[in-house]
DNA sequence: ACTATATCCTGTATGC
DNA sequence: TGCATACAGGATATAG
């Protein structure tokens, strides 16, 4: 599931392989990929050709890639969204929905997405931030981020933590994998009351979240399987790096007590029950 | 104003 | 073997 290490890792890769390049031809192979287009998937399609890429950008989970005159594509991988980079006479991966074509020689950008909950579209003057991200905070690794009053926004919240973490108004890019990486390396239960936290404790919490993000990211971010993979079509590493989830009945690194697996929020939690119990107030 | 839940989507794994 | 169900979880609409 690409949370923040794997949505950088496709930037990156974006980077390298888009930047001043002029788009020649799109086609739309699915719709439900282009709905938060507002004009329609013809209309994103017509909209994009002639357009030249700038720098790809991220904030959290949302990826965008400006043009030269001010608008931006928007992307999102959702779970399972992809971007591939391959030459034109290679075929589409599987799942492929969106193809982009260019005036030279180089590779195609597509996108595949297997499940359909990622998009893309087009922002009009999205270039330096796009409205549609306006609402999300910024991420752990954004140098601008006011960590105080994120500090601050966390400890008035009247919610579990985990769920808090998840909130992408709050801070950005975190999702389930690294949400209970922190929660794991912090010693917290994921229902423990953001509002009960010390502000040392939620500092702590977070200063966890970015050190284990920027890990995932040294090596390529997290896969478990072939729906998260980078530009090239090839996996992270880190899953071999994570200490709870996914790790459901496995001994904990640090009190060798198994792992336990829990309904949460529609999908699942992984903590340790012996260093992450549930505060006393909550029986 | 804020928090919690249902929903979308498809491939894979599991149970009977 | 085949069918049904559970599961994976981003963001958002809706409910409370």
């Amino acid at each position: 599931m690409p949370e923040l290490p794997e949505v950088e890792t496709v930037r990156l890769g974006l980077v390298e392989a888009v930047v001043g390049r002029r788009i020649a031809d799109v086609h739309v192979l699915h719709p439900r990929p282009v709905r938060r287009h507002l004009g329609g998937a013809d209309d994103f399609a017509a909209t994009l050709i002639g357009r030249t890429f700038a720098t790809p950008r991220r904030r959290g989970k949302y990826l965008w890639l400006p043009f030269a005159d001010g608008d931006a594509l928007m992307a999102h991988l959702g779970m399972s969204g992809q971007f591939r980079l391959d030459q034109p006479d290679r075929p589409n991966p599987p799942h492929c929905r969106v193809q982009i074509g260019f005036d030279d020689d180089g590779d195609e950008l597509r996108f595949a997405d297997q499940r359909m909950f990622g998009g893309l579209w087009v922002s009009p003057g999205g270039a330096e931030l796009p409205a549609e991200i306006a609402h999300i905070g910024l991420d752990l690794l954004d140098p601008a981020l006011d960590l105080d009053a994120v500090i601050a926004d966390i400890r008035r919240r009247h919610s579990g933590i985990k769920r808090v973490l998840l909130n992408q108004n709050v801070v950005s890019g975190i999702g389930n994998i690294y949400a209970d990486e922190a929660l794991w390396r912090a010693r917290l239960h994921y229902d423990t009351p953001a509002d009960r936290l010390s502000r040392a404790a939620v500092g702590e919490l977070l200063a966890h979240a970015r050190e284990v993000m920027t890990e995932a990211l040294e090596v390529g971010g997290t896969s478990f399987d072939q729906l998260y993979v980078n530009v090239n079509g090839s996996s992270g590493y880190f899953s071999r790096s994570l200490d709870a989830y996914g790790r459901a009945d496995l001994p904990c690194a640090r009190c060798g007590r198994a792992i336990v697996r829990e309904a949460f929020m529609n999908r699942s939690s992984y903590r340790c029950p012996s260093c992450q119990r549930r505060p006393r107030e909550l029986n």
